[in-house]
DNA sequence: CATTGATATGCAAGAAACTGCAAGTGTGAA
DNA sequence: TTCACACTTGCAGTTTCTTGCATATCAATG
């Protein structure tokens, strides 16, 4: 294993869980806690990440990711963020829309991967900044500072040029006869999902458990658009059956 | 086999799993670990690809030098952006492109002040999120870590669009004969600014001291197109008639 | 056909990088 | 304060790298 992949996971790590630990990263590379030792400092020299006493934790404060994983697991956005990047093909075009969970999304992404990802959202940009091999479109349009994202018609006209791979949205409802909707302010929103979704080879809807089951004003599509609902933990067969087995965790 | 497939060959497997090494290379082809070396570092000095201990990994691109660019020559900054807040006219749709002067002017600009700001600047946009009477258009394009603007076709296609009350451009380099001008890795920038410069109804370019009579690369327009240079301070008369009495402070 | 020069490859010796160990120092929690 | 653990520093063993040189291959040329 080459010095510079370690680097790669231990950034990994530190991205995902907010901090490392020199002790269970030798333990993770069957290497002696000096040679990890000299990757955190090597790395903290780089200026990516802080070094602390046991370890290290990531240079800048990352505000809104960091206030979801304050929580720690039990957070269910995290979790179902964490499990959406798994998911992620290497290389592909992606959509990411707006949303806390898209947000956290992209500050779980693996600091290695190669991807190509268009967004309206300011945060998700931000994110994926700090990501060296992930190049990002941003579709511009009306800033609306409620959402951090662009909306309007000339986001609409960008996103049609676009045929993507994968998009991953957040939901904030999702019904089994209903299909996906979203509530009163969001309309500017609704109509870029519905854009997603018909652009998209694969749609992924990012929903904790709490909101399946549920209705709002603006329907996007309904479940059978849908390739996949990630949730934060399993659910019952019935439940399964009734989302068509579309439902992972 | 031709040295040519096996460089290709070596960019597959590098591609495919984020890392080359020495000895497996060496392993497949059945070749001396030193022609391998020399096959890396030739492809290193093509840029392909990033030379490690033990092998190798993807080239990755530079980011944030905009950071270091930030504290030089901070006050003359302040100076410069104050006062071009002061030239804003309220109720008017102006333009501001990237840079850290730019961003500093969003930042000083009133909170009270009603406005439409169109911009391809992240910082910027991140900054007048904060003033409630300000609307803000971001132009979408593909996101230039470096600079933290968006950049490319698109954003130019956008930029038609509008035709602008007023435009802030960050300057490089101001000189009477040859204008405005930006060095080398702003290229995308360039034809930015020069679109914006076409489709402004009152040009200013803000601009310290230390720019004036420097040339770069990339020409934006002569000095004739501009309304106002704006400097930190008050100029000798000379100077003043040189730049056809376009500086103010 | 033999010669020549450019390019590619392998080998060897010394240099440099990586890693682990040990001894001494520093840190933080009880 | 004490104590356990983390850290720093220096050193040695191992691996990888660089450099110079010898050899091989191949195409162009006389």
């Amino acid at each position: 294993m080459l010095k510079e992949e370690r680097h790669q996971h231990i950034l990994d790590v530190l991205y995902a869980s907010g901090k490392v630990n020199v002790e269970e990263l030798a333990y993770d590379f069957r290497l002696s806690k000096d040679t990890i030792r000299r990757d955190l400092n090597e790395l903290e020299g780089q200026g990516i990440l802080k070094r602390v006493y046991g370890g290290a934790i990531p240079q800048k404060r990352q505000p809104l990711a960091l206030d979801a994983r304050k929580n720690l697991e039990k957070n269910e956005k995290y979790m179902v963020a964490k499990r959406a990047t798994g998911l992620v093909r290497p290389h592909s075009l992606i959509a990411v829309d707006g949303g806390t969970t898209n947000t956290l999304f992209a500050s779980l992404m693996p600091v290695s991967i190669t991807l190509r990802v268009v967004t309206n959202s300011f945060p998700v940009a931000e994110e994926l900044r700090k990501r060296p091999n992930i190049d990002v479109i941003f579709l511009g349009g009306r800033y609306n500072k409620e959402s951090q994202t662009t909306v309007g018609e000339t986001v609409y006209q960008q996103l049609k040029e676009f045929y993507f791979d994968q998009c991953f949205l957040g939901a904030f409802a999702v019904d089994a006869q209903n299909g996906i909707s979203v509530p009163y302010p969001y309309e500017d929103e609704s109509s870029i999902k519905r854009l997603l979704v018909e652009n998209s080879s694969e749609v992924n809807v990012m929903c904790s458990c709490s909101k399946l089951n549920k209705i709002s004003n603006y329907v996007i599509c309904s479940i059978d658009a849908v390739d996949r609902i990630i949730c934060e933990h399993p659910v019952t067969k019935q439940l399964q059956a009734k989302y068509k087995n579309k439902i992972c965790w």
